[in-house]
DNA sequence: CTGAATCCACCAAGATACTG
DNA sequence: CAGTATCTTGGTGGATTCAG
């Protein structure tokens, strides 16, 4: 069982390189960190434009993920002091390259969703895998 | 606010897109699977191979775990009728190309950590952020 | 407009014990 | 060895209300 002959050059994954993207994973891969970054991704929004855009988040969720970004240094976020308030929010430098992977994973995911699903359908269906010759 | 002056090439990421990061990420976001997929990288696996190199999953997770990666067609299940009884895990041909976009998370991870871990130190210190020039 | 605060439902996840 | 069953708990996220 030696991992010298592995064919998948990308399989230098070991436990601590696991342990920093579950890390990340822990941050980003909740159920609308993702979403923001992407309406984000597109310019600074305030508030209620992101309410708005991002489409189901609740105020609280919303409030919960911008302060999480900020607080990782992802987003920057900007008070304006009128009346009424206005507050703009901003990807930084570092929430900027963190778009990068994501688009990385997004491509995977639109090549490898269908996959995933019909697999998904298949398993549910009392797992028909007898499709060997 | 049109979004053609955006001077950031990636920032394609729309909506739609971000469900789909944000669909992926539901399934392997959770507190195990990428630990799962990076230990079976390096090769087919048993249970109880699994439950000591994954170190902390109770056999609860990982069942669950690998029922779901077995379940989206990332992992493939093989059951050898001997007595003792003995199950191989192996990551199908899916499941190894989604190293990739891991990897590529992986190498943001270890790149900009310690700033999003010096970015969550300063906001813990009542946000002295006051290094503009 | 931009949140904070409170309450509540649901589910992920751990611990433990049991089975084939 | 390879799981399953049951119980319990903490956290996530939604709805609503209040405030500056």
């Amino acid at each position: 069982m030696s991992d010298t002959h592995i064919s998948v050059r990308q399989a230098e994954t070991s436990h601590s390189e696991c342990r920093a993207v579950a890390d990340i994973l822990a941050r980003i891969g909740d159920k609308w960190t993702v979403m923001v970054i992407g309406v984000l991704s597109h310019g600074p929004m305030r508030y209620n434009q992101l309410h708005r855009a991002v489409e189901g988040i609740s105020q609280r969720m919303l409030t919960l993920t911008l302060k999480g970004l900020e607080q990782d240094g992802l987003l920057k976020r900007t008070v304006y002091p009128t009346v009424p308030p206005r507050v703009d929010y901003q990807l930084t430098e570092l929430g900027l390259t963190l778009i990068v992977p994501l688009q990385s994973l997004y491509e995977w995911a639109v090549e490898n969703r269908p996959a995933m699903q019909a697999a998904r359908k298949k398993f549910a269906q009392n797992k028909p895998e007898t499709g060997l010759s």
